[in-house]
DNA sequence: TGGACGCAAGGTATCGGTAACATCCCAGTT
DNA sequence: AACTGGGATGTTACCGATACCTTGCGTCCA
């Protein structure tokens, strides 16, 4: 019984034709234009319940100039907690401010990556946020974008002058190692990321610069490199705690590595420590004590949103790039109560 | 050095003057049209590079009256594991069909989730999945919305004839509980979810039949519905486990009650045993074993992108909506070796 | 030699809106 | 009665592309 046209959307001129209007009115009337009588107003808002009017925001994108109204998050791996706290936090931001957000998943492939860079441009988002997947990030040059502005996250920049947010990872490290040296390990194993891994390589140079700080010395024969295969933290583990004089502590620079690593210990009925970073969601439910470097992950989505909207909405954006680094915690996961005896 | 003009982004007739040609040359250069003599394709894309020209796909999209190539994704919290994996999942189709997802997050917030709607209707996404926070669908209705197609998840829908994708809650949960009076349990706590949520009422539902088809009683005390808050699990568990006569086992109809209940049994040194639906991560990390009830959340979000591709590309869309269920299995999770000495 | 034909490129109108300008109408003024 | 002003409405052009049609030119056969 509507009287909606199946098959066709309708557009401002249906709506002006069925007020008996001319478009502009119906436009004005939508735009909330002050110049529109009361009695026109009416018949316009009727016309558009009547017809179920829906105006075109692409069509007026497109004449105002101005912006799409979206945000481009470009990330390697949406099912990965992190990654999707993260991008609720810069849809939070976003939504604030009336922007959607347009998602995609690289899935840690560069090309995939430029193709989707490429996509989002075409589509002329008003911003692009990006955890870029690999070391070249020419495809990500503002100055090719014609200006369009791009915030990284979690990793910095390399060669371009663009804004950034990275976690503390030297900072959290560096204070994970120090705790375990304060339990009194002197032997710490070391499992982390690939070598040619910012993230990694911050990490690593954390964890030396607490041994070094703490007068004691780092061992290479225990700072192992982990592939990024699922498995590959436990075996790595379980080499290093099969050594003749095996680390008496573990600190894992990930949160898969931290898993691996626990389940190496729990394995061999080992006495290690470990400690790791990222956190590990339940691990007070864990039957062995860990500690672990956390921090709020969506405050790196939300800073990193925010970074973009001043740049797209601020009167005279900022000259400069900026760097924001979001500070780390460290959170001892402490067994809950006694175990009780095991069923099934 | 680039020859790109500050301030503004080139258009079809920028590199049209740039390569002197008309910008229908440019225009069918662009798309491929094979009436395009090599050497004048040859001008033409040295402009396009020179200008780093980038097709508007907004412009191209309002005149071709094509899609514009996006999904709306309405989910209720996207920080939820379950629900960016479901995303993830709409990525993938969406990605490999040429479209991207413009996600939208409502914290389960009904007037959020029409503003959402609303909006990304009148961005002209091709179609919307909806993972619904209430019980009113009216607007969501496809002939509301001018005949965009909807598809629901994890929730059917409730007067609209549109697709949807749903969990086998009925039969995961009779499963599950099967499996406890299987173990010997006769008294089985059960750890519900909001009276008025279908899902839990499904649980519910199927917790009842494994029971009466054990010949066993439904016992209305030992069935609770346990509210949202953080902690409430918890509570209503240690409440059951205090009683005079405790159940031996606790059922949780999803992640958050089955966290709630195991650390419930933890405190208390009980000897209940545990099943839960939903699955938790790491769980042959804990300290004791747990049953969970687990499904392919990704599998969800792939399947209501396909039925949703399927009426926005189909040469003819179904006459009647499809109901799609996700099967669901029964993983034991058992602890991993002995625990180590506690240390720290 | 003339004209039908094929091919490549250009011209014009249009998608659904809105900015800028033009028009209309009526009250208030001289 | 003609004139002015300003608020309400309509007209035209245009945002950046493309569908459709036209033009210009070389080719081939009668």
């Amino acid at each position: 019984m509507s009287s909606t046209v199946p098959g066709r959307t309708p557009t401002m001129r249906d709506v002006a034709a069925h007020a008996a209007v001319s478009p502009m009115t119906v436009s004005r009337t939508l735009r909330g234009d002050p110049r529109v009588s009361p009695e026109m107003r009416e018949r316009v808002l009727a016309a558009v319940e009547a017809l179920r009017y829906r105006r075109n925001d692409l069509a007026r994108g497109l004449r105002t100039g101005r912006s799409s109204g979206l945000l481009g998050l470009v990330i390697t791996n949406l099912s990965n907690p992190f990654y999707s706290e993260l991008a609720l936090g810069v849809e939070s931001i976003a939504s604030a401010a009336g922007m959607r957000v347009v998602i995609g998943n690289t899935g840690g492939d560069l090309e995939r990556e430029r193709l989707l860079v490429d996509d989002m441009a075409s589509r002329r988002v008003d911003g692009i946020i990006v955890v870029p997947a690999g070391h070249d990030h020419s495809h990500l040059d503002p100055d090719a974008l014609h200006g369009l502005p791009v915030v990284l996250a979690t990793r910095p920049p390399s060669g371009l002058d663009v804004d950034c947010v990275v976690v503390d990872d030297f900072g959290g490290s560096r204070r994970a190692t120090a705790a375990l040296v304060a339990q009194g390990h002197r032997r710490i194993g070391f499992l982390g990321l690939g070598r040619s891994v910012w993230t990694g390589a911050e990490r690593l140079r954390g964890h030396c610069a607490a041994l070094e700080e703490a007068g004691l010395p780092v061992d290479d024969a225990l700072l192992r490199s982990v592939p990024a295969d699922p498995g590959a933290a436990e075996a790595v583990a379980l080499e290093l705690l099969s050594r003749d004089d095996p680390p008496t502590a573990l600190f894992a620079a990930n949160n898969r590595n931290t898993v691996g690593a626990y389940r190496a210990i729990a394995e061999t009925g080992s006495a290690a420590a470990l400690a790791g970073f990222d956190d590990v969601p339940l691990a007070d439910l864990f039957a062995a004590p860990i500690d672990v470097v956390t921090y709020d992950t969506g405050e790196v989505g939300r800073r990193a949103a925010e970074l973009l909207l001043e740049r797209i909405e601020g009167e005279e954006p900022p000259a400069h790039p900026r760097l924001v680094t979001i500070g780390t915690t460290l959170k001892r996961y402490r067994p809950l109560g006694a175990p009780h005896p095991s069923g099934g």
